[in-house]
RNA sequence: GGAGGGAUGCCCGAGUGGCUAAAGGGGGCGGGCUGUAAACCCGCUGGCUCACGCCUACGUAGGUUCGAAUCCUACUCCCUCCA
């Protein structure tokens, strides 16, 4: 069975959350005794959060649900500077406009997996822009910066490779670590918040922020890692034919978001119940016990219980229910991306490649012929023969719609207006 | 500040006057096999027309030439070494 005391670390090694821990039975016990106050940050280079920041999202989650208090930290200043860890090239520099753009739009991710509010376990959100913005250059560098070694700093992973690949590692985001660690002594003082957890990525800078932490103030304070997420064919997480897996439904739908999961691989499919969905240890175990095709049913569970999680019930079940109609009964499902088309143009018939177009499955008249060179094409679910066929009302089904597609997954409608 | 090297399509990376819309790989898309899986096999992978053809593209701006990604000039950015 499971050594530890606390909910919180139980569940977290059970599920397969944990990749390293600065001092897992010390953290145990805090956690068996009281409240933790934990934190994990969050970039503010896009408008959306993808599925890579699942893993850290579900684990404030978890901590929540165990009983302690997540602290969402945006990194409002820090995104200033940018994070050179796993990144081969300094990234392109925000201005602080697009920052705070973005921080809003990722907000509201946050409230679908985390319950904010006043209470003593309600998640808060902070930006770090509050405290770093204010510092004064040669008062940090005498208080905090005595603190750090650069021997030491050398050392960590997102500085050796870029040393080591003799790629530029700009003093701006060198001071990141820095940074990032004065993020934690700050949240230690304001909230009293004493664990920070992220992608394994950052253990080098979770372990300063740790350090600093006790140096200065003499608090102890932990850190704790998940592990990096691949595909079982060793594939990263979060890319699909249409692009990054994104959280938001007005960057990705709802309905592919739930045929993202249900594309999941075989071998993958327990360990994403684990990791992102809120069954129980016993209902994935049984889940686990199918075998061959029937491991379709798995997946099909996992698709909507992490659609539920990040749209909600009702799209979770407009998605599985336009996925069943669309895959398995052949007819159209509601959900299935339309648009509109002037009916006259319909009248005097359009050609199988531009209707593909205007459909949103391809992007250029070119593509669109390819496609139906390849075979790929279909209107109606029978197979474009030639680039040049036309497309009249006589296609229209009784509901007056056509239905396009482009492979056997995509899918999208036309709707006569 | 000085001396060299570099900038190629989504990414990596060949190409050093015409045969280059640009090798090869990755990625992506489609087809086949399947279970809306993986692995594997095949095809496609700038735009417009798709039959010829036209347009855009090899850091930016000019120039030489019948013809340039390839030669010349200036500029921008990057890298290495020296001070």
């Amino acid at each position: 069975m499971n050594k530890y005391k606390s909910d919180f670390i139980k569940t977290v090694t059970e599920r397969g959350y944990l990749h390293q821990c600065t001092d897992i039975d010390a953290l145990d016990d805090r956690a068996k005794s009281g409240i933790v106050s934990a934190y994990i940050g969050f970039d503010c280079t896009a408008p959306s959060l993808h599925v890579g920041s699942l893993l850290p999202i579900m684990m404030l989650r978890i901590l929540q649900q165990s009983g302690h208090k997540p602290i969402v930290l945006m990194g409002g200043g820090t995104t200033m500077v940018g994070d050179p860890s796993g990144k081969d090239e300094s990234r392109q520099l925000l201005d602080e406009k697009a920052i705070n753009s973005n921080m809003e739009s990722i907000k509201e991710i946050f409230s679908r997996f985390l319950k904010f509010g006043d209470g003593p376990t309600d998640a808060v959100m902070i930006n770090n822009a509050d405290w770093l913005t204010e510092l004064n250059y040669i008062e940090f560098l005498r208080d905090y910066g005595k603190h750090f070694s650069v021997n030491r700093m050398l050392s960590f992973d997102s500085v050796k490779l870029r040393l080591e690949r003799e790629q530029t590692l700009s003093f701006l985001e060198f001071n990141y670590m820095i940074l990032q660690a004065y993020d934690f002594l700050e949240l230690n003082r304001r909230t009293n918040c004493v664990l920070q957890m992220g992608g394994s990525d950052q253990w080098g800078n979770i372990v300063n922020g740790v350090e600093l932490t006790r140096r200065v103030d003499a608090k102890e304070a932990f850190g704790l890692t998940t592990p990096l997420l691949t595909t079982s064919s060793g594939a990263k997480m979060g890319k699909t034919a249409a692009g990054a897996v994104w959280l938001n439904a007005d960057m990705l739908s709802p309905y592919d978001y739930w045929q993202y999961w249900r594309n999941t691989e075989d071998g993958d499919v327990v360990r994403f119940l684990k990791l992102f969905t809120d069954l129980s240890l016993e209902e994935i175990s049984e889940l686990e016990k199918l075998s061959g095709a029937e491991i379709n049913e798995a997946k099909k569970k996992l698709a909507f219980e992490a659609t539920r999680m990040a749209h909600g019930i009702d799209a979770a079940n407009g998605a599985a229910e336009t996925a069943k109609q669309t895959f398995e009964e052949g007819k159209l499902g509601d959900d299935l991306p339309s648009f509109d088309i002037p009916r006259s143009d319909l009248e005097s018939g359009i050609q199988a490649f531009d209707a593909l177009c205007r459909a949103g499955l391809c992007s250029s008249n070119g593509e669109a012929r390819r496609l139906i060179k390849g075979g790929g094409g279909r209107v109606n679910d029978k197979q474009i023969k030639s680039e040049t066929e036309t497309i009249t009302v006589s296609d229209l089904n009784p509901d007056g719609v056509i239905k396009l597609s482009s492979g056997k997954k995509r899918h999208a409608l036309l709707r006569a207006v």
